[in-house]
DNA sequence: GCGTGTGAACACATTCACAGCA
DNA sequence: TGCTGTGAATGTGTTCACACGC
């Protein structure tokens, strides 16, 4: 079975074959090999590999085993060779230019983040409707007026933006990044963006991961 | 069923009673209805409530089941009497103070982010270690040295702590910070933390839910 | 009629346990 | 012996379908 037939479609239009809780695990397996090739670590065996992230080595050995056999029975697997399967199973061996929608407080930041460009992803572009900020430079970059972005899109072959504008000019800068091409949408709005299906959206709300972790510090204790 | 004895522990030992994507989704549920409740909408249906955010009514109905009985038969949900439900749930009925550790552009961005306060949670103390931060002030805080975490956290009676420093100070920043006494870490560093079990954490790592974004734009163009 | 609450049925995800290879 | 890959068993989460209340 190669890794292109096991991902996704099976041909028969039914959709999941890999479930998305693997898909996510993947990119904490994908951290992790990183760091430890880092520190000349060659091998490593599911289980540690598991327990280092707080998984069980079944759980590890199942989910590689979802897109082929990379591992060596006796020895585990090499480290360098499962962060290239990973990557290329992610999409993410060759780099992914990326559009920022949005410079303020929170798009200032994602544009000084060293973390995108280290696992394949550079911002090559930075829109906004703002007067504030448009034609600045940031990290290098001017900032275009959103209307360009149809453009920008063109010029850079762009597929995913992120989105970090207020909440209140989230919908519309959604809209003008659908009518751009835009397949994939990282959104840090705290707005539930609808899209058609056939474009990709992942929400990230800092409040509601706090909120989270209030829940559970809350219920630890309790609720005292 | 109370609330109270609905959440958490049964007094047995055993743990889950509230699967954790249902509380994930209280989250969402409780975005929404805010919204809803500024558009001066009084009700809601499951049926609706679902559509909204992507869910069947069925689970929308059993998710709130878990924690007790808040919808009228043939009117729906009241919006405002389901927030302040969903809010005692959560625990963010209160306002939780917390500490921010790393001042720098990720940290200072979160710092001026208006989407904590507007869900209940209010940045107290800011603390770093890099001497180009010690001492200024940012949003009317002045940072203040790590190691002064312990007296922080006892004078604010802290609960919890956002980590946004570089990945090499991570985990050095996690030791201060359960040392401290805090109990809840929501942290930015892409590196993998281990807390004790009485600890929540909390892991959000942007650069991997862009890895996840690429996965699924990817993906539905058949690897092209 | 509309819409909730919920046991029962189903689908999905994780863990177990073992055959097989280095 | 050490460790992978994987069917079978288990466990968890979601959806169905219907009794009941407004």
């Amino acid at each position: 079975m190669s890794i292109e037939d096991s991902i996704i479609e099976d041909g028969s239009g039914r959709e999941p074959l890999v479930p998305k809780a693997v898909v996510s695990r993947l990119s904490l397996y994908l951290r992790e090999l990183q760091h430890l090739s880092r520190s000349e670590q060659k091998t490593i065996s599911s289980s540690k590999l598991g327990r280092a992230l707080g998984f069980t080595a079944a759980q590890v050995r199942k989910d590689f085993a979802y897109f082929g056999q990379f591992g060596y029975p006796g020895i585990g697997y090499r480290c360098d060779e499962l962060i290239e399967q990973i990557k290329k199973i992610l999409g993410t061996n060759k780099t992914w230019p990326v559009v920022l929608v949005g410079c303020g407080n929170m798009g200032q930041a994602l544009l000084g983040y060293r973390g995108f460009a280290k696992q394949g992803f550079d911002v090559v572009a930075v829109v906004d409707v703002d007067k504030g900020v448009l034609g600045k430079t940031y990290q290098g970059l001017v900032v275009d007026h959103i209307d360009l972005l149809p453009e920008i899109v063109k010029r850079h072959s762009l597929r995913v933006a992120i989105l970090a504008v207020p909440a209140t000019a989230a919908a519309d800068a959604a809209d003008q990044i659908l009518k751009s091409g835009i397949t994939g949408i990282l959104n840090f709005a705290p707005v539930t963006l609808n899209v058609p299906k056939n474009v990709s959206l992942i929400e990230v709300d800092l409040a509601m991961e706090l909120e989270q972790l209030a829940f559970s510090v809350f219920q630890k204790n309790q609720g005292q």
